[in-house]
DNA sequence: GTCCCTATACTCGGATAGCAAGTGTCCGAGTATAGGCGG
DNA sequence: CCGCCTATACTCGGACACTTGCTATCCGAGTATAGGGAC
């Protein structure tokens, strides 16, 4: 089990977006400096969020991305999934119904109860995702990070969106 | 985010041992054969079990693997990290130290919401995950393994057990 | 001064290589058993 | 008939190829803006 770097990179987007006045996009190549990241690799996630609907994408000059949805709207989860995929972490492949015990497929009625176990396990994951929003990352901004590193955020960003 | 197919393996592999006397191993190829899986790879899994203290190997003819602690004392965690590693799916990479408002190291003390949040979802994966052990596991197959089933096993175990 | 047009520069989007980890396989080291031999 | 010894066959354990998916990058299509020119 293992989250693609991307995710945190999304999030971390995601969160600086929440942070920008309502309407006003930021490029892609200006998210990537922020974080100091690969533009060309982050222009890719970038991308599955706009797919999935949760940022959306200005075109032209002074274009960029911003949020699509009121960032109270947007989970943890959304941003998860829309990156990373929404396929289940754990997928039965039902070998129960291999082997020389196996028996005629009617009576494989019920899902067996390690497949049931880890889609409870990850059910938790889920609902523990879909219970903050990006709006919350937002709000305890001010308390994660000094106020002389947002002071330079705000000057820089100040500087970059003119 | 994605489990490896190993992990499923391996949980139904501790469920069948747990189904076994005390005392009694059953090889890698046989649990293999039961499950109509690769013997060769299975064998690779068996190994990280055995070197987590969650199985132990018996050598020799009529060797093979046996839990080495009570059904009751393996959770479905245990067996999940000592096959799938027992990393976090979320590696914070502290990006936020990174960019042109990055600040001196000293500042930065909590960690930011973001993977706070994330570790936190992982917390109640993993804590889903321990309240299963390996003894529910064996204790429910009756009611998710039809009866015909059931004796099809039993009669391929006592032939194969001699 | 105002409006329109064009060229520009900037944006996103998808198609293209490189690499790590999971997947699959193999053969060698070690040991408990089965059978034969001697007493 | 009983005990010992040896050869055997079977076990696990680690070292070696292959495939999938994540990582990283590039170039082309499209558009809002900035500037210049005409009215």
């Amino acid at each position: 089990m293992k989250l693609g770097e991307g995710v945190e990179w999304s999030l971390h987007c995601c969160s600086v977006l929440g942070t920008l006045p309502p309407g006003v996009a930021l490029p892609g190549a200006r998210l990537a400096e922020f974080h100091d990241v690969p533009a060309s690799y982050l222009a890719k996630h970038l991308q599955a969020l706009s797919s999935a609907g949760i940022v959306e994408s200005v075109t032209g000059r002074n274009g960029g991305y911003r949020l699509a949805l009121p960032a109270d709207e947007i989970t943890m989860l959304d941003v998860v999934l829309a990156v990373n995929g929404d396929e289940p972490a754990f997928r039965c492949s039902e070998i129960r119904q291999r082997g020389p015990s196996a028996i005629s497929l009617e009576h494989y009625v019920r899902p067996c109860g390690i497949a049931r176990a880890m889609w409870d396990a990850e059910s938790a994951w889920r609902n523990s995702l879909r219970n903050t929003t990006i709006g919350d990352l937002v709000g305890e901004l001010d308390q994660s990070v000094a106020p002389e590193q947002i002071d330079k955020a705000i000057t820089w960003m100040g500087s970059v969106l003119r």
